[in-house]
DNA sequence: GAAATTGGTTGCTTTTGTCAACCATTGGAG
DNA sequence: CTCCAATGGTTGACAAAAGCAACCAATTTC
């Protein structure tokens, strides 16, 4: 791999990295944490055991573990001991788990949107198209 | 904007997250922070104030003046204060900052030259080119 | 020359994350 | 069938990352 590649791969994840701190800010004006939405979000999405949840986000599982319960405690999510597997416990969001998912996503949304207030149509396509490019070839393996 | 656009960067944004802690990795081979690295190498570039490195990585100054202190007590950096100016402290390199910088800039060459391996060249050059539309267009404004 | 601003430091707290030990259940090899 | 390794999850202890607020000294503004 060239060495100047590498370089430009390192500034963008440099940069990146500020963006992304930056675009987490949305959770400032709820009461979770990033993880903790991040969590309801993939539920919500299938990934409803805490095995799943922690290949996805490549974390602890304890650390995990912890998060998932602080959410059951405040009935924003229910566990449930599949039958097929006692070890495993299934994971749904309550109803008011439902909608305070649908809060944070307005929140997201807004930030993404505010982020890209100043960029054309035409170079958001191209941004966008930019990012499935990098996911896919990341992704690939 | 619209709303699948939206959708589109956030899902990015997930996978990008989770594909940065892991890249960040490389900093446990070294006894370095992912900050400590980070400053030193921005201190190296020319963003030799405090008050730059805060404009830069956008974090808290009492955070950032905290991690330079210990980079002092290490002996990695050096703060001067500034004649023109007597509250700025202009930061510099010691010697064995710059061998440490190097160092460190080995090891994240490598995490990403891994990161990597299976993606064929054309490919790459696709990527940076992506990585690069998406830091100018977020760049200006 | 007083008042507001700026660059930086410090005390305190919260958020985020790791490591290791552990328990119960399950799947597989002999 | 039984022992045993592997798996899913929990808990305790702790370290790393980051923010907030109060503060000091130097500087700028008016």
């Amino acid at each position: 791999m060239k060495k100047e590649d590498i370089y430009s791969i390192r500034e963008f994840d440099r940069f990146y990295m500020t963006v992304l701190r930056l675009t987490d800010k949305y959770h400032l004006h709820t009461h979770f944490t990033i993880l903790e939405s991040r969590l309801l979000l993939e539920i919500n999405r299938g990934n409803n055991t805490a095995n799943q949840l922690l290949k996805v986000l490549k974390l602890d599982k304890g650390y995990i573990s912890r998060v998932l319960k602080k959410l059951e405690n405040e009935q924003l999510i229910t566990k449930q001991t599949a039958e097929s597997d006692l070890r495993i416990k299934v994971l749904a969001l309550t109803p008011s788990g439902k909608t305070a998912l649908k809060e944070i996503d307005r929140r997201a949304d807004e930030q993404i949107s505010d982020l890209f207030k100043d960029v054309d149509s035409t170079d958001i396509a191209q941004i966008i198209a930019a990012m499935q490019k990098i996911q896919t070839e990341l992704s690939k393996d």
